[in-house]
DNA sequence: TTTACTGTACCGTCTGGACGGTATTGTCAA
DNA sequence: TTGACAATACCGTCCAGACGGTACAGTAAA
């Protein structure tokens, strides 16, 4: 479904989708420190030799995790904030939006990036930069850069209790935040507006 | 420094204190997933018999982690917070606080709990009980529990970044964000008073 | 013929942890 | 006061198993 687009022609297989998602749960189950090749293999219903064959190293694989992560966001991202929509909203209200998505997904969906990290916290190195502009378009964007800023930390709280699934807030609780920034995010596009 | 309370006496030696130290370096190093034991005990200056000794297993180091980083809190706390005080503040205003003060420490200083972590995710269940339980004292004591949960997610969101290491926020913003707080906290605390 | 694998066999390294030993300190009866 | 014993706090070695990765022969579809 979600194009990577790193070639330039269609994949007849899906491996590479296969194994990045049993990736995840292997993470997810296991432990992200815990996450073995032969596991994996196993759980993409793969051999080894053809996970090695799309992920010639580890490294490639965790890079790949995190890269995975990423594009689901840009494009979420691009698709919600297109001008040309009927109803275009604003990257804050966009990532208000993404991030509702993000907590409602089958707990864990994201661990890969944990394994990633477990394995080299350098491959966050991406995901940081990433975080880096998303937090500079939303304050460039916004009428009150603070509230901007705090908004992006409410939800970066939000999301990475559900990366760490600690199930520390009720679904009330996420409501009732999740009301809240979207009212803010409305009031700040209307006062730009205006 | 920090007694842990743990055995009556007081200890002479203090090598689970520099062991503990010692993994939390090594996961900071070589990634959360890679903390192997001989690498602690080289790293505390201790053999791996001597490692063993103190923590029988590496699933009870592991837990050991997590809980100097909570004793660290809850020492904190009910300092902060003590009414015999010159000056208490509320949990709220000690929480706001403690995470300034975490992340002013060293880089990684709280690298063990990934570490902890990246073994096994329930090795974290006490933490999140640690959160649910701070998060229901932040909302019972405010008056604007809404608010309280805002200000919790926002701290959440600032630790965890700075718990995975992105520097994702300058320290002018941070510093804003948490005078912004600051504010808040104060405000609740005077409104509750009156 | 190329692509995209499967399957098996294997190698070198690392790891948790079991185990036996040892030096120091504490306890207590004679 | 001393000698006997025991608990504490380690040290150093060893090992079975797991892991990442290589190599390679085979195969089925496009």
């Amino acid at each position: 479904m979600a194009q990577i687009g790193r070639h330039v022609t269609v994949r007849r297989t899906n491996s590479r989708e296969k194994i990045l998602a049993a990736a995840a749960e292997v993470s997810r189950e296991s432990g992200a420190g815990n996450l073995s090749l032969d596991a994996v293999a196993q759980r993409a219903g793969v051999s080894k030799g053809g996970l090695l064959y799309n992920f010639p190293t580890k490294a490639k694989l965790m890079q790949a995790l995190v890269q995975y992560y990423l594009d689901d966001y840009e494009v979420s991202m691009a698709r919600e904030t297109d001008p040309n929509s009927a109803k275009p909203k604003t990257a804050l209200q966009a990532h208000i939006e993404f991030s509702r998505e993000f907590c409602e997904k089958p707990p864990g969906a994201a661990s890969g990036v944990l394994a990633a990290m477990a394995d080299d916290p350098h491959f966050l190195d991406p995901l940081c930069q990433f975080k880096r502009r998303l937090l500079d378009r939303l304050k460039s964007e916004a009428r009150d850069p603070l509230c901007a800023l705090m908004c992006f930390l409410v939800l970066e709280g939000m999301t990475s209790l559900d990366l760490f699934e600690m199930n520390v807030l009720s679904n009330e609780e996420r409501e009732l935040v999740l009301v809240r920034l979207a009212e803010e995010a409305e009031a700040d596009k209307n006062h730009a507006a205006a």
